[in-house]
RNA sequence: GCCCCUGUAGUUCAAUGGAUAGAACUGCGGACUUCUAAGCCGUCAAUGUUGGUUCGAUUCCAACCAGGGGCACCA
């Protein structure tokens, strides 16, 4: 259909004089305006020199000509707005016809024969996972399982530290301590400690260093054994981790494995006069292109963490050597940073730096206070998520529910609420989250789209499935034309890496099926329309699924 | 000091340069007692300030004010 109006109004704005017409055609806020509207008569009335109105009504009158049949009405309105209106039965047949294969409705091929890395959390063994990465991790996930919906092959990666200082910090705090406790808990106090000791005792700074000299050696038996076992426990817990919010990795990259490859890309570019001494120290002279000067391999001779993404980079095109994106999403505090990397690897990958895209996210913080890592007062991700948890639980416990689907509620929930509030603003801002409030459970929340799926779910399961549908609706209502906008939705998201278009539709679209719900009966043996109900309601509980999984929120079987 | 980001109802967020700035929470007021009330309906309430560009600016530009982040061997 909207093609069928694009096309009608480029012919129409040619035969008038407008020899390029580019048409974009909207939905107007207020369905009451119409289905479809185009702005082309203002866009171009000033160089015909023409009102946009009269304009509008020649581009009108032409249109008219040769109307397509499932166009109701033409009309003009504002200042020059040509509002098209669309026969309620286009919209109900549509519903019919998306019924038979509503399970694939809105997924696109955009992306299709593109192999996409997407690479974020980046958690680092030896420290907390804290509610940073669990806003990275929730929005990593959704921004892979977009570009899979849009047809791409995903490859999800993550990086981790797990060499230097933090480790080093922690492992001398456990010797310090005498005994390995195989414990995250223990694991993170331990880091907590060593970081202060780190600060504020040059004896005990010099040792971390001397223990961060042995791990990257690997030339002392015990700091060896502490640290394999550190790093396995770690490693668990991140999985466990992933796990609880349904999300996985298919790459494990990590610094140790990218840090010799690093130094000698930028040795070899060095030659080359991309990088250049400095005090000592190997540094990329970022004013040349504009940009600060950062420093890669530092005077001891380590490389930095900006070599040692240089030696990711090579890693991931070596490895995948199909990849047509790779995108880096990361914390916004790093934007200056991965400014100038990309001109960096622009200097000397200058293919590779072409498929390269760094995404941000800001952070996840209550309103009341601040987050300090420094002070050590970092909210954990399971203890956030515990909180939302017992919250949940709080509102069923006098629901009859079995203790096992209370188990499932609880943690698809609770996990819900939590995406949800990560997702719905724009990924480039904080999250302010009010702890007292933590997760509403109404409104504007992952449950109320859960809740909204579950009930069309069980409508479904009462009316035994869709059966065929002998008559259409007079007339139809918001539910079915929104319903219909999910691929446009889903493409505009992929375009704009940007999954919060799709949450605001979802609570569009929930919204207008909780009020269809409210309004009619959908299940009737004396309704002839009950059998197309119940068909919409299959197409909606489908896009809803479909939206969903995009974001990474799953479906409790009740609620 | 320099650079980047942000500023929208009391609060937390939306809004491809377009129409009467859209939700949710909160407040106030309702309905039904029929497929799950975590639901439905109504109502009060906002573009930091001052200019500029434009037929049209929350959106683009400039200045100012306010908040956040970053500026050489951390990641």
């Amino acid at each position: 259909m909207n093609k069928v109006i694009i096309e009608l109004l480029a012919k129409a704005a040619q035969k008038i004089g407008i020899a390029d017409p580019s048409i974009r055609l909207e939905h107007p806020e207020d369905m009451s305006h119409g289905d479809f509207s185009s702005n082309v008569a203002m866009m171009h009335s000033k160089s015909l020199k023409i009102s946009p109105k009269i304009l509008a009504e020649k581009i009108v009158d032409e249109c008219k000509k040769n109307l397509p049949a499932d166009i109701a009405s033409i009309e003009i309105a504002g200042q020059g707005f040509i509002n098209f209106k669309v026969v309620d039965s286009y919209f109900s047949k549509e519903i019919l016809r998306i019924s038979k294969d509503a399970e694939n409705f809105g997924k696109l091929s955009i992306d299709k024969g593109k192999e996409i890395m997407v690479e974020h959390t980046d958690p680092n063994p030896f420290k907390i996972f804290h509610i940073g990465h669990l806003m990275a991790n929730t929005i990593g996930e959704s921004i892979s399982r977009l570009v899979e919906f849009s047809g791409a092959k995903v490859i999800r990666a993550c990086y981790q530290g797990d060499v230097g200082l933090h480790v080093a910090k922690t492992i001398w705090a456990i010797q310090k301590d005498g005994s390995y406790k195989d414990d995250i808990k223990y694991l993170g106090d331990r880091y907590v400690f060593g970081s202060a000791q780190y600060e504020s005792d040059e004896i005990a700074k010099k040792e971390i260093a001397d223990v961060n000299k042995k791990v990257f050696e690997k030339s002392d038996p015990e700091i060896n054994k502490i640290y394999d076992a550190g790093r396995k426990l770690s490693l668990e817990y991140f999985d466990s981790v992933y796990k609880r919010l349904g999300t996985r990795f298919d790459e494990f990259f990590f610094e140790s494995q990218v840090a010799d490859d690093g130094i000698k890309i930028v040795r070899e570019f060095l030659k080359e006069g991309v990088f250049e001494e400095s005090e000592g120290a190997v540094v990329f002279p970022g004013e040349k292109y504009g940009e600060h000067t950062r420093v890669f391999i530092n005077s001891q001779g380590l490389p930095t963490y900006e070599a040692k993404e240089l030696g990711l980079t090579d890693l991931k095109f070596k490895k995948y050597p199909d990849m047509t994106e790779s995108i880096v999403i990361t914390a916004n505090e790093q934007n200056a940073y991965f400014k100038v990397l990309l001109v960096t690897i622009k200097a000397i990958f200058p293919e590779k730096a072409e498929k390269m895209k760094h995404l941000s996210h800001g952070i996840l913080r209550p309103s009341t206070g601040k987050m300090s890592s420094r002070k050590g007062n970092i909210v954990a991700a399971e203890t956030l998520i515990g909180e939302f948890e017992s919250l949940v639980d709080e509102k069923i416990s006098d629901r009859e529910f079995t203790d096992a689907e209370k188990m499932e509620i609880r943690k698809e929930v609770a996990v819900a609420g939590l995406k949800y509030t990560i997702l719905r603003q724009a990924i480039g801002g904080d999250v302010i989250y009010d702890p007292t409030k933590a997760l509403s459970f109404e409104g504007d929340s992952g449950p109320y789209l859960q809740y909204a799926v579950v009930r069309a779910r069980a409508v479904l399961a009462k009316a035994g499935g869709v059966k065929e549908v002998t008559t259409l609706p007079e007339k139809v209502e918001t539910l079915e034309k929104l319903v219909l906008r999910f691929p446009e939705v889903v493409e505009r998201a992929r375009t704009e890496y940007a999954p919060h278009h799709i949450v605001t539709y979802l609570i569009e679209l929930s919204s207008a099926f909780n009020s269809y719900y409210a309004n009619n009966q959908i299940i009737s043996e004396s309704d002839a329309v009950s059998t197309y109900r119940v068909a919409l309601t299959k197409v909606f509980s489908d896009v809803m699924t479909n939206g969903l999984w995009v974001l990474g929120i799953q479906i409790p079987k009740r609620m």
